[in-house]
DNA sequence: AAGCCGCCTG
DNA sequence: CAGGCGGCTT
């Protein structure tokens, strides 16, 4: 699901988990779910943007995030381990506008605040995408192994 | 007081 | 990931 979207309401969590019965704790956990989600997400964005500055890229034009990049190999190993399922195009475009808003600020000199992050999830938390309805079917994992 | 976020730890 | 906690919003 994370990989359509990365701020998903308590309200979809539970729409999309209703084989799961719902209390504060459930509810929150789930919250927390996606909280480390992220967490893990933008360290790696910010340490690939690092990564490239060091490299010598001067530019975000030279910055892009396909299937076979680095970038890509961490996010998919960590959220797609098994690589059960074809992650969805726009999870690369936002990906690549995150690394891109990383590469910016740094290079801005932006991370000598210590919130200057804050900029960049206002950013990408717009850019959820709807997440397919077959991930609302308890049976999803099967169903998707099957297509 | 609840609920959620984000930062830090383990 | 889960725990713990401060801090902000409702």
């Amino acid at each position: 699901m994370f990989f359509y979207t990365r701020y998903p309401s308590s309200n979809m969590l539970k729409m999309f988990f209703s084989d799961v019965k719902f209390n504060r704790c459930i509810t929150s956990q789930l919250i927390k779910w996606f909280s480390n989600f992220r967490e893990f997400y933008y360290i790696q964005m910010e340490k690939f943007a690092r990564q490239s500055i060091n490299d010598g890229v001067t530019g975000v034009e030279e910055l892009s995030v396909s299937r076979d990049c680095e970038l890509f190999r961490a996010l998919n190993m960590h959220y797609n381990k098994a690589n059960d399922f074809e992650v969805p195009e726009r999870f690369l475009e936002v990906a690549q506008i995150t690394l891109r808003e990383f590469f910016n600020a740094i290079v801005a000199g932006k991370d000598v605040d210590p919130s200057w992050k804050k900029a960049i999830y206002k950013v990408i938390c717009k850019l959820d995408s709807e997440v397919p309805e077959i991930f609302k079917s308890p049976n999803c994992l099967q169903e998707l192994l099957h297509e």
